[in-house]
DNA sequence: CTATTCTTTAAACGTTCGTACCAGAAATTT
DNA sequence: AAATTTCTGGTACGAACGTTTAAAGAATAG
Protein backbone atom coordinates (compact mmCIF):
# COMPACT_ATOMS: atom_id res chain seq x y z
CA UNK A 1 0.00 0.00 0.00
CA UNK A 2 1.78 3.04 -0.90
CA UNK A 3 0.81 5.97 -3.63
CA UNK A 4 0.04 9.83 -3.36
CA UNK A 5 -2.47 10.44 -1.50
CA UNK A 6 -5.59 11.97 -2.54
CA UNK A 7 -5.79 15.67 -2.73
CA UNK A 8 -9.30 16.65 -1.26
CA UNK A 9 -8.34 20.20 -0.26
CA UNK A 10 -7.72 20.62 -4.18
CA UNK A 11 -10.99 19.46 -5.34
CA UNK A 12 -12.40 21.57 -3.05
CA UNK A 13 -10.89 24.75 -4.27
CA UNK A 14 -11.14 23.92 -7.84
CA UNK A 15 -14.91 23.78 -6.96
CA UNK A 16 -14.73 26.86 -4.92
CA UNK A 17 -13.74 28.87 -7.92
CA UNK A 18 -16.12 26.82 -10.45
CA UNK A 19 -19.05 28.16 -8.26
CA UNK A 20 -17.27 31.57 -8.65
CA UNK A 21 -17.46 31.32 -12.02
CA UNK A 22 -20.83 30.26 -12.32
CA UNK A 23 -21.76 33.08 -10.29
CA UNK A 24 -20.48 35.61 -12.33
CA UNK A 25 -20.74 33.83 -15.97
CA UNK A 26 -23.69 31.75 -15.24
CA UNK A 27 -25.07 28.27 -14.75
CA UNK A 28 -27.34 27.12 -18.24
CA UNK A 29 -24.52 26.96 -20.75
CA UNK A 30 -21.68 25.87 -18.38
CA UNK A 31 -19.15 23.34 -20.03
CA UNK A 32 -15.30 22.02 -19.12
CA UNK A 33 -13.54 24.48 -21.55
CA UNK A 34 -14.31 27.47 -21.06
CA UNK A 35 -14.17 27.09 -17.18
CA UNK A 36 -10.62 25.67 -17.51
CA UNK A 37 -9.45 28.59 -19.36
CA UNK A 38 -10.64 30.83 -16.77
CA UNK A 39 -9.07 28.70 -13.67
CA UNK A 40 -6.12 28.63 -16.05
CA UNK A 41 -5.90 24.53 -15.95
CA UNK A 42 -6.56 21.96 -18.31
CA UNK A 43 -10.24 21.12 -18.88
CA UNK A 44 -8.75 17.13 -17.99
CA UNK A 45 -7.87 18.69 -14.34
CA UNK A 46 -11.41 19.31 -13.91
CA UNK A 47 -12.48 16.06 -15.18
CA UNK A 48 -10.23 13.78 -13.06
CA UNK A 49 -11.57 15.99 -9.90
CA UNK A 50 -14.88 15.58 -10.85
CA UNK A 51 -15.68 12.83 -12.74
CA UNK A 52 -18.03 13.29 -15.30
CA UNK A 53 -20.00 16.59 -15.95
CA UNK A 54 -23.04 15.15 -14.27
CA UNK A 55 -20.92 15.34 -10.99
CA UNK A 56 -19.67 18.47 -11.45
CA UNK A 57 -23.34 20.12 -11.58
CA UNK A 58 -23.78 18.07 -8.37
CA UNK A 59 -21.08 19.00 -6.53
CA UNK A 60 -21.73 22.70 -7.77
CA UNK A 61 -24.96 22.62 -6.33
CA UNK A 62 -24.12 21.27 -3.08
CA UNK A 63 -21.15 23.47 -2.67
CA UNK A 64 -23.56 26.78 -3.49
CA UNK A 65 -26.36 25.32 -0.90
CA UNK A 66 -23.39 24.77 1.51
CA UNK A 67 -22.16 28.18 1.26
CA UNK A 68 -25.08 30.10 1.63
CA UNK A 69 -26.61 28.36 4.75
CA UNK A 70 -22.89 28.61 6.26
CA UNK A 71 -22.97 32.06 6.04
CA UNK A 72 -26.57 32.64 7.47
CA UNK A 73 -26.62 29.96 9.67
CA UNK A 74 -24.20 30.79 12.92
CA UNK A 75 -26.12 34.07 12.53
CA UNK A 76 -29.54 32.82 13.00
CA UNK A 77 -28.21 30.76 15.89
CA UNK A 78 -27.55 33.78 17.76
CA UNK A 79 -31.30 35.34 17.38
CA UNK A 80 -33.39 34.59 20.56
CA UNK A 81 -36.65 34.63 18.54
CA UNK A 82 -38.22 33.95 15.01
CA UNK A 83 -38.74 37.42 14.15
CA UNK A 84 -35.38 38.38 15.14
CA UNK A 85 -33.54 35.34 13.02
CA UNK A 86 -36.21 36.57 10.21
CA UNK A 87 -34.76 39.85 10.15
CA UNK A 88 -31.15 38.66 10.51
CA UNK A 89 -31.74 36.03 7.45
CA UNK A 90 -33.38 38.70 5.24
CA UNK A 91 -31.27 41.48 6.09
CA UNK A 92 -28.05 38.97 5.40
CA UNK A 93 -29.40 37.89 1.85
CA UNK A 94 -30.58 40.86 0.42
CA UNK A 95 -27.31 42.85 0.70
CA UNK A 96 -26.69 43.98 -3.31
CA UNK A 97 -23.54 41.97 -2.65
CA UNK A 98 -24.53 38.98 -2.39
CA UNK A 99 -27.53 39.74 -5.67
CA UNK A 100 -25.50 37.49 -8.14
CA UNK A 101 -24.64 34.34 -5.48
CA UNK A 102 -28.70 34.75 -5.18
CA UNK A 103 -29.45 34.72 -8.44
CA UNK A 104 -27.17 31.50 -9.08
CA UNK A 105 -29.17 30.11 -6.34
CA UNK A 106 -32.63 30.79 -8.04
CA UNK A 107 -30.57 29.31 -11.25
CA UNK A 108 -29.64 26.25 -9.51
CA UNK A 109 -32.87 25.87 -7.55
CA UNK A 110 -35.26 25.85 -10.93
CA UNK A 111 -32.72 23.46 -12.68
CA UNK A 112 -33.35 20.84 -9.81
CA UNK A 113 -36.93 20.84 -9.66
CA UNK A 114 -36.91 19.83 -13.43
CA UNK A 115 -34.38 16.85 -12.86
CA UNK A 116 -35.25 15.92 -9.22
CA UNK A 117 -33.61 12.39 -9.23
CA UNK A 118 -29.98 14.33 -10.50
CA UNK A 119 -30.49 16.80 -7.45
CA UNK A 120 -32.08 14.65 -5.11
CA UNK A 121 -29.60 15.62 -2.21
CA UNK A 122 -30.14 19.66 -3.11
CA UNK A 123 -33.86 19.36 -2.92
CA UNK A 124 -33.81 17.48 -0.07
CA UNK A 125 -31.47 20.10 1.61
CA UNK A 126 -32.63 23.12 0.52
CA UNK A 127 -35.95 23.85 2.60
CA UNK A 128 -35.19 21.25 5.36
CA UNK A 129 -31.67 22.91 6.26
CA UNK A 130 -33.94 25.90 6.95
CA UNK A 131 -36.80 24.37 8.77
CA UNK A 132 -34.03 23.29 11.34
CA UNK A 133 -32.45 26.49 11.48
CA UNK A 134 -35.60 28.77 12.15
CA UNK A 135 -37.66 25.81 14.53
CA UNK A 136 -34.36 25.89 16.53
CA UNK A 137 -34.58 29.52 16.30
CA UNK A 138 -38.72 29.69 18.31
CA UNK A 139 -36.99 27.57 21.10
CA UNK A 140 -38.55 24.94 22.97
CA UNK A 141 -41.46 26.22 24.00
CA UNK A 142 -42.89 26.31 20.75
CA UNK A 143 -45.69 23.67 19.79
CA UNK A 144 -43.97 21.65 17.12
CA UNK A 145 -46.60 22.44 14.70
CA UNK A 146 -46.94 25.83 14.63
CA UNK A 147 -42.97 25.79 14.70
CA UNK A 148 -42.96 24.56 11.42
CA UNK A 149 -45.93 26.44 9.98
CA UNK A 150 -43.85 29.44 11.07
CA UNK A 151 -40.61 28.93 9.73
CA UNK A 152 -42.61 27.26 6.31
CA UNK A 153 -44.17 30.59 6.02
CA UNK A 154 -40.70 32.54 6.83
CA UNK A 155 -38.52 30.49 4.16
CA UNK A 156 -41.21 31.08 1.74
CA UNK A 157 -41.92 34.92 2.15
CA UNK A 158 -37.77 35.88 2.16
CA UNK A 159 -36.68 33.38 -0.76
CA UNK A 160 -40.15 34.97 -2.25
CA UNK A 161 -39.42 38.58 -1.63
CA UNK A 162 -35.76 37.62 -2.44
CA UNK A 163 -36.86 36.80 -6.38
CA UNK A 164 -38.89 39.86 -6.67
CA UNK A 165 -35.74 41.93 -5.41
CA UNK A 166 -33.23 40.27 -7.76
CA UNK A 167 -35.89 40.89 -10.39
CA UNK A 168 -37.56 44.22 -10.47
CA UNK A 169 -33.98 45.88 -8.08
CA UNK A 170 -37.36 47.60 -6.85
CA UNK A 171 -35.91 48.01 -3.10
CA UNK A 172 -38.11 50.39 -1.56
CA UNK A 173 -41.44 48.11 -2.37
CA UNK A 174 -39.61 44.85 -1.75
CA UNK A 175 -38.29 46.43 1.39
CA UNK A 176 -41.85 47.95 2.55
CA UNK A 177 -43.36 44.49 1.72
CA UNK A 178 -40.24 42.71 4.35
CA UNK A 179 -40.50 45.65 6.74
CA UNK A 180 -44.49 44.08 6.87
CA UNK A 181 -43.71 40.67 6.97
CA UNK A 182 -41.56 40.61 9.92
CA UNK A 183 -43.73 43.30 11.77
CA UNK A 184 -46.55 40.36 11.62
CA UNK A 185 -44.27 37.97 12.98
CA UNK A 186 -43.12 39.51 16.03
CA UNK A 187 -46.47 40.20 17.18
CA UNK A 188 -47.76 36.58 16.93
CA UNK A 189 -51.45 36.57 16.72
CA UNK A 190 -51.82 33.05 18.23
CA UNK B 1 -47.32 42.88 -53.90
CA UNK B 2 -48.23 39.33 -53.27
CA UNK B 3 -47.01 35.96 -51.94
CA UNK B 4 -48.20 33.70 -49.18
CA UNK B 5 -49.27 35.37 -45.95
CA UNK B 6 -47.25 34.76 -42.86
CA UNK B 7 -49.01 32.00 -40.95
CA UNK B 8 -49.44 33.43 -37.01
CA UNK B 9 -51.92 30.67 -36.07
CA UNK B 10 -49.25 27.90 -36.98
CA UNK B 11 -46.08 29.85 -35.39
CA UNK B 12 -48.72 29.74 -31.99
CA UNK B 13 -49.78 26.33 -32.29
CA UNK B 14 -45.68 25.49 -32.95
CA UNK B 15 -45.06 27.67 -29.61
CA UNK B 16 -47.96 25.80 -27.35
CA UNK B 17 -46.37 22.38 -28.04
CA UNK B 18 -42.67 22.95 -27.70
CA UNK B 19 -43.88 24.67 -24.01
CA UNK B 20 -45.80 21.37 -23.92
CA UNK B 21 -42.44 19.77 -24.60
CA UNK B 22 -40.40 21.73 -22.08
CA UNK B 23 -42.66 21.40 -19.43
CA UNK B 24 -42.38 17.11 -19.70
CA UNK B 25 -38.81 17.05 -21.00
CA UNK B 26 -37.27 20.25 -19.16
CA UNK B 27 -35.71 23.23 -20.17
CA UNK B 28 -32.44 23.09 -19.75
CA UNK B 29 -31.55 20.84 -22.61
CA UNK B 30 -33.24 21.83 -25.09
CA UNK B 31 -32.46 21.38 -28.81
CA UNK B 32 -34.22 21.72 -32.14
CA UNK B 33 -33.90 18.12 -32.91
CA UNK B 34 -34.92 16.10 -30.36
CA UNK B 35 -37.85 18.95 -30.19
CA UNK B 36 -38.63 18.58 -33.78
CA UNK B 37 -38.61 14.89 -33.40
CA UNK B 38 -41.15 15.06 -30.35
CA UNK B 39 -43.60 17.39 -32.62
CA UNK B 40 -42.88 15.42 -36.03
CA UNK B 41 -41.93 18.23 -38.01
CA UNK B 42 -38.25 19.21 -39.73
CA UNK B 43 -36.24 20.91 -37.63
CA UNK B 44 -35.96 23.84 -39.91
CA UNK B 45 -39.59 24.30 -39.45
CA UNK B 46 -38.93 25.36 -36.12
CA UNK B 47 -35.94 27.26 -37.25
CA UNK B 48 -37.88 28.71 -39.66
CA UNK B 49 -40.83 30.04 -37.10
CA UNK B 50 -38.70 30.85 -34.67
CA UNK B 51 -35.42 32.29 -36.22
CA UNK B 52 -32.95 31.35 -34.42
CA UNK B 53 -32.04 29.07 -30.77
CA UNK B 54 -32.33 32.39 -28.71
CA UNK B 55 -35.52 33.64 -30.09
CA UNK B 56 -36.86 30.41 -29.17
CA UNK B 57 -35.92 30.48 -25.89
CA UNK B 58 -37.16 34.40 -25.33
CA UNK B 59 -40.49 32.34 -27.27
CA UNK B 60 -40.68 29.91 -24.58
CA UNK B 61 -40.82 32.40 -21.67
CA UNK B 62 -42.97 34.64 -23.04
CA UNK B 63 -45.76 31.58 -23.84
CA UNK B 64 -45.36 29.89 -20.39
CA UNK B 65 -45.62 33.73 -18.44
CA UNK B 66 -49.16 34.16 -20.67
CA UNK B 67 -50.23 31.21 -20.45
CA UNK B 68 -50.19 31.16 -16.51
CA UNK B 69 -51.35 34.74 -16.01
CA UNK B 70 -53.78 33.77 -18.61
CA UNK B 71 -54.89 30.97 -16.05
CA UNK B 72 -55.52 33.46 -13.03
CA UNK B 73 -56.07 36.86 -13.98
CA UNK B 74 -59.98 36.49 -14.49
CA UNK B 75 -60.23 34.43 -11.42
CA UNK B 76 -58.68 37.38 -9.59
CA UNK B 77 -60.41 39.74 -11.37
CA UNK B 78 -63.55 37.99 -9.68
CA UNK B 79 -62.87 38.50 -6.03
CA UNK B 80 -64.03 41.15 -4.10
CA UNK B 81 -60.65 41.78 -1.93
CA UNK B 82 -57.26 40.73 -1.56
CA UNK B 83 -57.77 37.89 1.29
CA UNK B 84 -60.12 36.23 -1.34
CA UNK B 85 -57.96 36.77 -4.46
CA UNK B 86 -55.23 35.64 -2.77
CA UNK B 87 -56.75 32.35 -1.93
CA UNK B 88 -58.05 32.02 -5.18
CA UNK B 89 -54.10 32.20 -6.53
CA UNK B 90 -53.41 29.78 -4.54
CA UNK B 91 -55.67 27.36 -5.12
CA UNK B 92 -54.72 27.75 -8.51
CA UNK B 93 -51.27 27.81 -9.02
CA UNK B 94 -51.13 25.06 -6.00
CA UNK B 95 -52.64 21.86 -7.78
CA UNK B 96 -51.10 18.99 -8.31
CA UNK B 97 -52.41 18.58 -12.14
CA UNK B 98 -50.15 22.34 -12.52
CA UNK B 99 -46.91 21.10 -10.63
CA UNK B 100 -44.80 20.15 -14.02
CA UNK B 101 -45.89 23.54 -15.85
CA UNK B 102 -44.98 25.68 -12.30
CA UNK B 103 -41.56 23.65 -12.34
CA UNK B 104 -40.67 24.87 -16.06
CA UNK B 105 -41.80 28.52 -14.63
CA UNK B 106 -39.21 28.34 -11.50
CA UNK B 107 -36.80 26.85 -13.88
CA UNK B 108 -36.87 29.59 -16.78
CA UNK B 109 -37.25 32.22 -13.79
CA UNK B 110 -33.57 31.02 -12.80
CA UNK B 111 -32.56 31.18 -16.08
CA UNK B 112 -33.86 34.82 -17.00
CA UNK B 113 -32.25 36.10 -13.60
CA UNK B 114 -28.93 34.53 -14.70
CA UNK B 115 -29.47 36.85 -18.47
CA UNK B 116 -31.14 39.56 -17.74
CA UNK B 117 -30.68 40.91 -20.70
CA UNK B 118 -31.73 38.32 -22.76
CA UNK B 119 -34.87 37.66 -21.40
CA UNK B 120 -35.19 41.35 -19.86
CA UNK B 121 -39.25 41.35 -21.01
CA UNK B 122 -39.58 37.95 -19.14
CA UNK B 123 -38.21 39.59 -15.99
CA UNK B 124 -40.27 43.28 -16.54
CA UNK B 125 -43.46 41.21 -16.53
CA UNK B 126 -43.24 38.14 -14.01
CA UNK B 127 -43.55 40.54 -11.15
CA UNK B 128 -45.67 43.90 -12.59
CA UNK B 129 -48.01 41.60 -14.11
CA UNK B 130 -49.01 40.54 -11.01
CA UNK B 131 -48.33 43.42 -9.18
CA UNK B 132 -51.58 45.26 -11.20
CA UNK B 133 -53.60 42.49 -11.11
CA UNK B 134 -53.42 42.42 -7.21
CA UNK B 135 -53.28 46.19 -6.56
CA UNK B 136 -56.80 46.15 -8.82
CA UNK B 137 -58.39 43.07 -6.52
CA UNK B 138 -57.91 45.59 -3.30
CA UNK B 139 -60.47 48.28 -4.66
CA UNK B 140 -59.73 51.79 -4.84
CA UNK B 141 -60.16 52.88 -1.38
CA UNK B 142 -56.58 51.56 -0.58
CA UNK B 143 -53.77 53.90 -0.41
CA UNK B 144 -51.31 52.92 -3.18
CA UNK B 145 -48.62 52.66 -1.17
CA UNK B 146 -50.31 49.78 0.86
CA UNK B 147 -51.70 48.77 -1.94
CA UNK B 148 -48.47 48.04 -3.53
CA UNK B 149 -46.71 46.48 -0.21
CA UNK B 150 -49.72 43.95 0.41
CA UNK B 151 -49.48 42.68 -3.30
CA UNK B 152 -45.57 42.61 -3.09
CA UNK B 153 -45.87 40.67 -0.18
CA UNK B 154 -48.63 38.26 -1.73
CA UNK B 155 -46.80 37.14 -4.80
CA UNK B 156 -43.65 36.56 -2.96
CA UNK B 157 -45.27 34.35 -0.52
CA UNK B 158 -47.45 32.00 -2.55
CA UNK B 159 -44.16 32.28 -4.78
CA UNK B 160 -42.23 30.87 -1.87
CA UNK B 161 -44.62 28.52 -1.15
CA UNK B 162 -45.39 27.05 -4.21
CA UNK B 163 -41.53 26.73 -4.99
CA UNK B 164 -41.32 24.72 -1.27
CA UNK B 165 -44.62 22.75 -2.52
CA UNK B 166 -42.91 21.65 -5.71
CA UNK B 167 -39.40 20.87 -3.47
CA UNK B 168 -41.17 19.05 -0.67
CA UNK B 169 -44.01 17.78 -2.33
CA UNK B 170 -44.92 18.23 1.98
CA UNK B 171 -48.44 19.76 1.01
CA UNK B 172 -49.80 19.30 4.84
CA UNK B 173 -47.13 21.44 5.86
CA UNK B 174 -47.35 24.31 3.13
CA UNK B 175 -50.83 24.15 3.06
CA UNK B 176 -50.68 25.26 6.95
CA UNK B 177 -48.41 27.46 6.27
CA UNK B 178 -50.88 29.12 3.04
CA UNK B 179 -53.50 28.95 5.55
CA UNK B 180 -52.15 31.54 8.33
CA UNK B 181 -50.79 33.48 6.03
CA UNK B 182 -54.09 33.97 4.07
CA UNK B 183 -56.06 34.39 7.92
CA UNK B 184 -53.39 37.36 8.47
CA UNK B 185 -54.42 38.92 5.07
CA UNK B 186 -58.19 38.52 5.55
CA UNK B 187 -57.82 40.92 9.27
CA UNK B 188 -55.52 43.23 8.32
CA UNK B 189 -53.64 45.02 11.72
CA UNK B 190 -53.43 48.39 9.76
C1' DC C 1 15.96 3.92 -4.52
C1' DT C 2 11.81 1.49 -5.99
C1' DA C 3 7.11 0.89 -6.44
C1' DT C 4 2.74 2.84 -6.46
C1' DT C 5 -0.75 6.15 -6.83
C1' DC C 6 -2.35 10.74 -7.79
C1' DT C 7 -2.14 14.99 -10.58
C1' DT C 8 -1.74 17.32 -14.75
C1' DT C 9 -1.53 18.19 -19.65
C1' DA C 10 -2.01 17.30 -24.66
C1' DA C 11 -4.19 15.08 -28.28
C1' DA C 12 -7.87 12.83 -30.32
C1' DC C 13 -12.52 10.47 -30.64
C1' DG C 14 -17.26 10.37 -31.92
C1' DT C 15 -21.48 12.97 -31.11
C1' DT C 16 -24.43 16.71 -31.01
C1' DC C 17 -25.12 21.39 -31.55
C1' DG C 18 -26.96 25.72 -34.17
C1' DT C 19 -27.29 27.29 -38.56
C1' DA C 20 -27.11 27.82 -43.75
C1' DC C 21 -28.34 26.33 -48.17
C1' DC C 22 -31.28 24.29 -51.52
C1' DA C 23 -35.41 22.58 -53.75
C1' DG C 24 -40.19 21.55 -53.92
C1' DA C 25 -44.99 22.27 -52.39
C1' DA C 26 -48.58 25.49 -50.87
C1' DA C 27 -50.93 29.83 -50.76
C1' DT C 28 -51.80 34.32 -52.06
C1' DT C 29 -52.09 38.74 -55.47
C1' DT C 30 -52.15 40.66 -59.87
C1' DA D 1 -51.99 31.70 -65.46
C1' DA D 2 -47.92 34.05 -63.66
C1' DA D 3 -45.39 35.99 -60.05
C1' DT D 4 -44.20 36.12 -55.40
C1' DT D 5 -43.75 34.75 -50.78
C1' DT D 6 -44.19 31.35 -47.14
C1' DC D 7 -43.76 26.71 -45.44
C1' DT D 8 -41.41 22.45 -45.18
C1' DG D 9 -37.82 18.90 -45.30
C1' DG D 10 -33.19 17.03 -46.62
C1' DT D 11 -28.41 17.81 -46.54
C1' DA D 12 -24.19 19.70 -45.09
C1' DC D 13 -20.82 22.46 -42.48
C1' DG D 14 -17.98 24.16 -38.84
C1' DA D 15 -17.86 24.57 -33.93
C1' DA D 16 -18.30 22.93 -29.47
C1' DC D 17 -19.47 19.29 -26.58
C1' DG D 18 -18.26 15.31 -23.01
C1' DT D 19 -15.18 11.85 -22.66
C1' DT D 20 -11.11 8.70 -23.46
C1' DT D 21 -6.36 7.53 -23.95
C1' DA D 22 -1.45 8.13 -23.30
C1' DA D 23 2.49 10.10 -21.08
C1' DA D 24 5.14 12.86 -17.97
C1' DG D 25 5.75 14.93 -13.27
C1' DA D 26 4.85 14.83 -8.14
C1' DA D 27 4.20 12.76 -3.71
C1' DT D 28 3.85 9.13 -0.67
C1' DA D 29 5.24 4.16 1.57
C1' DG D 30 8.41 0.56 2.05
Amino acid sequence: MAGRPVDHRRRLELLDAVVDYAVENGFSELSWRPVAAALDVSTNTLVHHFGSKEHLLVAILGRLRERILAATAELLGAQHDLAAAARAAWEQTSQPARAAEFRLFFAVYGRALQAPEQFADFLDRVVADWMAALRAAQGPDVAPAVADREATLVIATLRGLLLDLLTTGDRARVEGAADRFLATLARPED
